[in-house]
DNA sequence: ACAAAGTGTTAGGCATGCCTTACAATATAA
DNA sequence: TTATATTGTAAGGCATGCCTAACACTTTGT
């Protein structure tokens, strides 16, 4: 389980850490916490972790960046997040904050032939938006 | 968290009791484990939880049998996963084995919202054959 | 009735992942 | 530059949930 498979929480912390990079944000480890909810302590250690996995570079009070490792992954996750909060708000009517609350947890274990069918309903849902009818009537 | 929330494991089993209840088998731990693919210790010790919080009788070489209590709570994760199942298998043509699969670890953490809409899209679906197209064309 | 098969439990471990407390190191602002 | 704020980490805990090994108890078949 060591090279392949990131646990749900790691991939957590990977995810945060893009999103920061994607918002140019300068993260460090106490940052990193205060996004996520999480003590420091806990940060300190996943943060060895994902070093030791090289899917971050990261010194003691220094900025956290992915590894090129790192950042593959940190973009399949967070691109399974997408999928499955804009199925939910497009398709399935649900409000941003339940799409992204669910979407959170549902990520890291969902498969692909899921996502892939829930990216096409929700671009067919776009395209066609008479298809949503369903919620109304029978 | 004693009284109320159920972890997804003990959520597990109070489902796999309900199975065998419902194939009107006589469930035994060891039966149990064997269905959960499970050792006979860790089953040992969900089922003293289990007991603890009054979801289940049972004492040993006894048979497992849910308590009413029980019996709400696995009714309400085996709709959650039925409604999953079914909304993988008919609204995003999934195979049966990945859309249990799939709903199997999706039941403990999706929102009823969500279950809510996958119903009514299931079975909108269901009169409505002609919507699945999107899987095929755009 | 007694051996074999089946069942249950205890003890000791491992992994994940979170916490608080206490302390150490660095950065920053006066 | 020195005090304050920020950041990091180590130690010790807790909870969940899984394991094996070893042993104990019950059931079953002959």
């Amino acid at each position: 389980m060591n090279s392949k498979n990131l646990s749900s929480g790691l991939e957590d912390y990977i995810e945060a850490i893009y999103i920061a990079e994607l918002n140019k944000t300068q993260l460090k480890g106490a940052g990193l916490a205060r996004n996520l909810n999480i003590s420091r302590a806990s940060v300190s250690e996943a943060l060895s972790k994902l070093v030791e996995r090289k899917l971050i570079e990261y010194k003691s009070y220094g900025i956290i960046t992915l590894t090129p490792l790192g950042k593959e992954e940190a973009i399949k996750v967070y691109s399974k997040h997408n999928i499955l909060k804009d199925f939910f708000e497009i398709v399935l009517l649900v409000s941003p904050d339940e799409a992204e609350e669910n979407g959170c947890k549902i990520e890291h274990i969902v498969s692909q032939t899921i996502l892939d069918r829930m990216m096409r309903l929700t671009s067919y849902c776009k395209k066609h938006p008479e298809c949503i009818k369903f919620n109304i009537n029978d």
